[in-house]
DNA sequence: GATGAATGAGGATTCATTCAT
DNA sequence: AATGAATGAATCCTCATTCAT
């Protein structure tokens, strides 16, 4: 439950847990600081200068924790997405073992970890907007069984009798840019609006309100 | 009197089409192949030798009809925005004049016009996760009264008596992204799942989906 | 006592003074942007744009008076150099008559011209400084016997008694650059000053200090 | 407590000249390379690459030690100008000490100094002919103190006996334009005539005429 | 592990020039 | 005679990357 990649990998070593060494912490800082930057200016916009002088280092010193801009954006999207897949995967399996998944459950869950990391899904909403031309095979790899799963979810689901075979996939759709799309309009709602859509009680009323709408749609059918 | 001016503004013009000179042809389509790298590229990931040769030509020409590479970027913004926001203006007006506005009927009006050119949503995508910081002023002028308009209707709608006022903001958004996603998405969607979200069917099919969704949330009571 | 070329190129034809064409006037306009955008910016900090559009043209109609930039700084400092050069000529032709050569004359004689087009030292200036490199060979030409020719003046003047051989050509250069730094500098030392050198008092002035101080040095020895 | 600052700091460095970084180097080649390229063609005239392959470096290099263009410019001019300042200041400073300044003396001082750094008077010529259009304000902070100096000495010293007070701004004026003259004029003359005005023998020459032609006007009124 | 220095590739932009209209 | 459009060449500058220290 402290997130990070060992929720996702397995768990290979014994954990050096204790204490991290510099390196790794710098690692860290350095990922820190580039998801930022790629987050809010995209993989383009975003020059390794921006992100070393974040840390407080020069240029050529991320080269000795990363091996291109390319792998420190893989990096990125690798730590970031994990976490958030192994809470699906996680719904997902005890969905599947008791026999029905509660959709409202499983964004009561996700919505929490993503204001966490706000980051990730404008994150993700840049990779999307690319178009997987530059799309990270990685990701790739981690979205489409995301699909195919919300899919099946959906279709031996109570929602299955509201709506036609045909819109399930763009129900689906629509939810996941609902959530993906309120984070990435964040800072400029914030702008705009004044209000911060990040703050603690905004997504708490849109969970809720997201979750009602999800339980509606998809719920079971005595609302 | 009838200069240059009434060309531009709508008009039963003398000889409209017959010969534009040669020069706002190309224009036109620079801007088309902008609209297209930007809205896949975004800004900084465009670059103006990429617009060129899209239309045969060189870099240093596209300087004959656009002063700088932001200023064809606000152009491309621009053009394709402006008709858009005619479209909403339209359909509030008559909504104001009927008494109320039916939300449904706006959505299928909007949607084909984003449909012809999916481009334009994926700029605005663009331009929203860039988070205002570069966004241009006149969008930023254009999007302000748009949310205030949506918030405005709905409180007066119907579906006030649904949610309550503090989540009635953060479902204008919800449709928003629902909307802005959907185009944003369909590229990365084809390829992985082979449907084309653009394909005339596609949209029809979530125009249906969103409408009824639209009514399902907004509309009259009676459902 | 007309200035331009005339005075210069003794005299060929009849004279069409009745009334130039449009396009010679046009032509006489761009030498003029042209001398002034020279002189203070020198030959390669003037844009041809720059000089079109302070006559009001597009840089393509350049074209249609002058074969290229080089041609019209060719064109620029052969229509300034040309009256000067006259002048002192003139001035040299009669001090041979006279047998004696008056200098304080001749610089009564030469200020007030220079006055009157002090972009011309300047432009004479920003050439020196280019050193021969792009001079142009009509300004070598001209040069070179003008400095000849002030130094067999002065050799059989009455400066000679005052000082060496060895010094005199000093003096003559001494004398060149007096005259060149005092427009040379003007721009800027109205800015520092407030003290515009260019006003008809200030030259008035300069003219008198600069007789006196010629005559003083190579004057007839009675002062 | 006596970290790295002091060695930053001056002081009686343990080892000081012995080797200087080699970046402090390259910046120290680059600045000669620039100099002799903006004293020959001025400001416009010069580009990076020039100077870069005067230096040996491509031009992206010379980023390493400068910020851009203008900078490198500027800090052409401030290392340039600093010591003839200091010369300037120190005669003066010693004129006050003794009561009286004696202008040949400072002359004599001066022109050694110019002759061995010619492209400095020549840098200056440039920048006075762009007339404070883009004069460096550095630049502006010391000319203007410069002429002011010189106009009290002479106000106070013999020669305002000779001339009159409108005179003797026009006096100071016309001895800067003779020594910046002399050196700007060189590279032509030496062309033209054969005579280098740079050579040994000839700076001596010039240095002897015009300490005397300053005693002649400003010093004491013996002569 | 950090960095100063160097650089190839490329990016936006300017410029002189040409040509068809 | 004037100009809109096009362009090769060049300019300043940035960037990702390398390497020696």
């Amino acid at each position: 439950m402290d997130g990070s990649l060992d929720t996702f990998q397995a768990r290979p070593r014994p954990r050096p847990l204790r204490r991290r060494r510099k390196g790794e912490i710098t690692a860290e800082r350095i990922l820190d600081a580039a998801e930022e930057h790629f987050a809010n200016h995209g993989y383009e916009g975003t020059t390794l200068r921006d992100v070393a002088s974040a840390v407080g280092l020069r240029t050529p010193s991320l080269y000795n924790h990363f091996d291109s801009k390319d792998a420190l954006y893989a990096a990125v999207l690798e730590r970031g997405i994990a976490p958030v897949l192994a809470t699906l995967a996680r719904a997902a399996v005890e969905g599947d073992a008791r026999g029905e998944l509660d959709p409202g459950e499983l964004v009561e869950a996700l919505m929490p970890q993503l204001a966490q990391r706000p980051n990730l899904p404008r994150l993700i909403a840049q990779e999307t907007l690319r178009g997987g031309d530059h799309l990270s095979p990685m990701l790739r790899k981690w979205i489409q069984p995301l699909f195919d799963r919300a899919d099946r979810m959906i279709e031996s689901g109570p929602a299955a009798k509201r709506f036609s075979a045909d819109q399930l996939p763009l129900l689906v759709l629509a939810m996941y840019n609902i959530v993906v799309g309120y984070f990435s309009v964040a800072p400029l709602y914030k702008e705009l609006n004044g209000t911060d859509l990040l703050d603690r009680r905004m997504v708490a009323r849109q969970t809720q309100l997201f979750s009602e709408l999800v339980r509606l749609l998809f719920g079971s059918a005595e609302e």
